[in-house]
DNA sequence: ATGAAAGCGCTAACAT
DNA sequence: ATGTTAGCGCTTTCAT
């Protein structure tokens, strides 16, 4: 049941497979009496074009490829809407492989991508170490995604987490709050720069001495966790700021239970503008980050590559905002 | 900056290409030596093969692909782990493509999966109409996933819809409940199975006359807005059975705003077990499938065609289970 | 055990 | 406007 291919539809339409190609490829130098003959053929073989043997034959593959870590992360279903449409845009197709967030399986699907020979690769958040992902990078142009590299040497596409903390601190020094919490994401990606975007920022608002972080680990329970170690502790704190958006549920819920009222007894906010967050009965007011953005951001490193032959690497620095929900309000008076 | 060949690798190794390919391959009539010299020059060369050229060659791509119509629901991370697991073990890649639930967007997705010459084709709750699917399948093996097809002309797998919605109406009836209520999930996907289920069960248990169903959509404000309808109106059920989790908690919000406390006033299942239900303060009973055995029954459908030569359609049903959590109770005394 | 040669399905000069 | 020819990088007989 082998598939037609153009040899079979210049046979049937009586013209020779060059005529085939060009007309197939839209050339505007046929005959519109061929094109017809060989439009008609295919037709009726119901030909469907070699994506190997054109990419064999063109040495390119038109195709950008994508290394998810984890398919359970909605956070990378946005930024591959932006991947997807910036790159369809350039005429390339985006093909996702999975790693199941384990090193192993990162490197094989990473290594299936590149011997497609796709011609860029976003990598999402991956485990792996960074040697194999400069390893990849010699053969392709790689972006890395939310994934702060030490080492300036891949392009990356990240959001300013310190600025996002800074924001939440912000926005409740403003409703009048003094004594803010922290409840943080303890060696999560990102973690250490929300609690130093928090810490300064306590700083800068001259409340270093009330800044106070309880450690997370960004799950439900590690938030609950939190709250009850910073209500049993001395001066209760009249907000929260908790490193993720789950984190800050788990301390939702725990403040509720232990019948403190959110917001006007403790102000929360959360990080990341999860769905989570716009359940209606949370309403968390947090941190978003510019998911589309980011997935655009990615594919326009990697043509800077490969039209505008950049050689040398460059980070993209997006800016989180704060969005409102109904979890913080003026600090209560004392 | 081309990659280097087996040719550049047989230059190299001082032999030819066959030797080279003979060697990559690992066959076992190669002497040590030469497949020293090859494997030592590849390894300086950095060679990677190329998938498009060997695919060419082979008129194989060793590749299965998943056109995955919407990336944001995590139901099908699962289903795509156990696609993974199932097709590595066969010796085939997995490469997604996403539809971004729009037709035209699946179309592409699944044309390009096939240009690439895919072997089997997966197709998870597509929004695709049949007539298109069923063109696919005349290039590809193709299963579909979660979308149950009235014509018996695709491979298809999915779950017991009007079992799982069964097993919550027996459990609840079980724990005495006999006004039970169902949000339906209105002309969503599965929502007339789990209905005819819902109402099927009620009569099996001679409860038809109890049986009430409130229009819902699978969103949060749909299921507060049935619990509003139904407190108001006559004969207060004692148990909700929601089409799906995301309306189970805007139900079981809706009940405890209104003062209705779960599970000692109101029973309430959901459908899915998502890890929203999953959540502490929610921890919903409600109907599992099992996802990881979804994917590898749909690799397993694959393989029935490529490698055993089955032609005709197969349709795996595989079963629900009942999950409980803290939202069922014993229904109140009257 | 190794090499020569043909071919996979397509594109891309180059002719005509 | 159309056809001829030579690859693309690899596998696979078929010789030797």
């Amino acid at each position: 049941v082998s598939q037609p291919t153009i040899v079979d539809i210049a046979a049937r339409a009586g013209v020779s497979k060059s005529l085939v190609s060009l007309v197939l490829r839209g050339s505007p130098k046929v005959s519109e009496e061929s094109r017809r003959a060989v439009l008609r053929a295919a037709e009726e073989l119901d030909y469907r074009p070699n994506a190997m043997a054109r990419g064999l034959a063109q040495r390119r593959s038109s195709i950008f490829g994508v290394m998810l870590s984890d398919l359970h992360n909605t956070f990378f279903a946005d930024v591959l809407d932006g991947i997807d449409a910036r790159s369809r845009r350039e005429g390339f197709r985006t093909l996702l492989a999975t790693g199941h967030r384990k090193q192993s399986l990162e490197a094989e699907a990473i290594k299936a991508l590149v011997e497609l020979r796709t011609e860029g690769l976003i990598l999402a958040a991956p485990r792996l170490s960074m040697p194999k992902i400069i390893e990849a990078s010699r053969a392709v142009p790689v972006v890395l995604v939310s994934r702060p590299a030490r080492e300036a040497v891949i392009d990356t596409v990240m959001t300013d987490e310190v600025a996002g903390a800074a924001a939440a601190v912000d926005h409740l020094v403003e409703l009048g709050h003094r004594r803010i919490a922290h409840i943080d994401g303890g060696a999560g990606a990102g973690a250490s720069a929300r609690r130093s975007g928090y810490l300064r920022a306590m700083e800068r608002h001259a409340l270093g001495a009330n800044a106070q972080v309880v450690r997370g680990d960004y799950t439900e329970a590690g938030g609950a966790a939190a709250v009850a170690r910073l209500l049993d502790g001395g001066a209760r704190p009249t907000a929260i700021f908790a490193a993720n958006d789950l984190s800050a549920l788990g301390a939702l819920n725990a403040l509720l239970q232990r019948g403190v009222r959110v917001p006007d007894e403790i102000s929360l906010v959360g990080y990341d503008n999860t769905s989570l967050a716009r359940l209606a009965h949370v309403d968390l007011t947090t941190i978003d980050q510019p998911r589309r953005e980011i997935g655009s951001a990615a594919v326009e490193l990697l043509l800077e590559r490969i039209n505008g032959g950049r050689r040398k690497p460059r980070r993209v620095v997006l800016s989180p905002a704060l969005v409102l929900g109904r979890t913080t309000a003026e600090a209560p008076q004392p």
